[in-house]
DNA sequence: TTGCAGCCAAAAAACGTTTTACAAGGTAAA
DNA sequence: TTTACCTTGTAAAACGTTTTTTGGCTGCAA
């Protein structure tokens, strides 16, 4: 629509182009590129009259044009399942401030869990061609996309199984087994887990990590198992229909935030408070739980350091390296806050189960 | 099928363009282009003859050479002050379905809410030659980066004051109004409001709706501010600060998030219980809130029919429309929930600071 | 003076599309 | 049959960069 030129005098001129700075600096457009990728210096005669040129005429490089051309773009794709996660929000921004830091650009995509969208979504980001992929998987899929795509991949978060690609995901066994541990030991001999879908590599090593705590005690202690689903919803259903029931464990371990809120609503609708009535530990720290009273203890998934990791990892094989797939494993860290408390009831009113 | 084998094994092998494919059904590529762009109908020798080609070789076209040559493209920006926040997560994920219905592909970028970053953000956006921008500008940033744009902007959320670009907010002031109105119908004559800045005119607008609906009954009622800055820490310390003395309120009108978490927690770390001792009211509701006992009652912002208004917003001006800036206010919904409540025991048992 | 590197900027090619210009063929009206 | 118009596909131009090639110049050694 010529129309707007007209309409909007002054903003809507095109932007000049690198040929007219070259024009204006009295030199030609590959020696301003280079000026501007410091491939020459900038600070003698040609590199100040170059930047002067810049500076009048308002000049900013076309991204598009120069990832055409270049060999190499610097652009890479994120694909998570959603941004309303506060999780993946925090790992987003994480990787906005590494990729800027890099001189990359961002671009973000949700797989919403879906297998078939998140195939889609790789797809379109191929076809801008993106320098990498960085990827939180949903359930299987990884094989299938990854085979297609050519572009260096790296998997975040979660646990893609062997998938050839690098991972970058948390300790979740030995996460899940320290705060077992933690506690049996504080006296803890009734314990239930709360989590989303076994069949997910990342539910499965924590719910491992509990189960090769207790064993490793060789303790009796009496594991309660709550499939608890994706959702919130889910998740409140299963502790409504779990709690109207004598409430045996001393202790519950929920093993993602989601299932955390449910069990915090359905426990105090039963008039109980967790950190004194029951013990209450919760895999993967929100905002909310620091503030309640008692606070939530939480095992912290470190973001930052995953994000790191992660795109250390992926600008390693942009530039080019051939190595074997590395499988990163971070180290989360416990919150210990008020609701890591002994069982308390165990002599009064509750009767040993 | 694969012809491109033979390269460098390792390394990639760059995908078809678009002249391999035009070579193999026997046009020229101009006729891809069309076929695959709905220009020419794709159920005819020909049109099959080119979708077979495009499948035969998997050919997918290079975004970044289309939206080069393409007058505008289809790729839009959007500047958030932070993803980690779930309300701009929320939008986001709302905005990027908005974008793929419209076959536009989004970046998004945070601001942090700094106007230096957000203004550097925006030139950036700007370099890759947006064919629009959503922002949810930092106060009293917008003027500036909007005068040097000259590409459709639209501002989201936040109420930006007289820049001349289309804005979608809430309805801040009614909202704020009606939930006053409630309290003082309730029987409050002493209300607490917390609020991040008031300088930000959201802000701004919600502490006007609370002072207007005060004005509005004529009756006597104590309006007690706590100013109390934009990180929930910082929210701490000034509910610390404020709760060490008596409490007055009967009820706390909370006008952003990060705000309610910290009063929800300074509240019961004095032994009170939302909803019981003191009604509580959140401006910006969050998952956790509903899963409290009580629950705690919040003004929801619609984040879909916010970012629906903002996206046809900005396809009608990217489409041309040269209209007056327009402002759209999203009415907000109340969610009464159990923290909703009449003044109790006012002086009964309540402890003194 | 000649010859050979080494440097540096100009010129030209390339990236992979979309768009424009043009020519060929077909159809309808004169 | 001719003219004008419409359709359709090819050829070529264009988008704005980066990269490669070319060629002029300098300095140094022979």
């Amino acid at each position: 629509m010529a129309i707007r030129n007209a309409a909007i005098a002054m903003t809507e001129k095109s932007r000049p182009s690198i040929r007219e700075v070259a024009a204006r600096a009295g030199v030609s457009p590959g020696c301003v590129s280079n000026v501007l990728n410091l491939r020459r210096r900038q600070d003698d005669p040609i590199g100040r009259a170059v930047l002067a040129a810049v500076a009048d005429l308002g000049y900013r490089a076309n991204s598009m044009a120069a990832n055409l051309r270049r060999v190499n773009s610097r652009f890479v794709g994120v694909v998570l399942p959603d941004f309303e996660n506060p999780f993946f929000g925090t790992l987003l921004s994480a990787l906005e401030r590494c990729a800027e830091a890099s001189g990359y650009r961002l671009t973000a995509a949700t797989s919403r869990d879906d297998p078939a969208i998140e195939a889609r979504e790789v797809e379109e980001l191929l076809g801008w061609r993106v320098a990498g992929l960085l990827i939180a998987p949903t359930m299987g899929s990884l094989p299938d996309t990854f085979a297609s795509a050519g572009v260096p991949m790296v998997v975040v978060d979660r646990v893609a199984g062997s998938s050839g690609a690098d991972e970058v995901s948390v300790n979740n066994e030995a996460a899940a087994h320290d705060v077992t541990s933690r506690l049996i030991a504080l006296g803890h001999r009734h314990i239930l887990i709360a989590f989303s879908d076994p069949l997910v590599l990342n539910m499965a090593e924590r719910i491992k990590g509990v189960e090769r705590a207790i064993a490793d005690t060789g303790l009796p202690v009496t594991l309660e198992r709550l499939h608890c689903g994706w959702t919130v919803e889910s998740a409140d259903q299963a502790f409504a229909a779990h709690l109207t029931g004598k409430l045996r464990a001393t202790a519950m371990f929920t093993l993602h935030n989601l299932a955390t809120l449910a069990a915090y609503g359905a426990v105090m609708r039963r008039g109980l408070v967790p950190g004194r009535d029951l013990a209450l530990v919760s895999f993967d720290d929100s905002a909310w739980m620091a503030h309640m009273h008692p606070a939530v203890a939480a095992v912290a998934q470190p973001v930052e350091a995953i994000s790191k990791a992660a795109w250390d990892r992926l600008m390693a094989r942009v530039e080019g390296d051939q190595g074997v797939p590395q499988v990163l494993r971070i180290p989360c860290q416990l919150h210990e806050r008020g609701t890591l408390t002994p069982p308390q009831g165990t002599h009064k009113d509750r009767p040993e189960g």
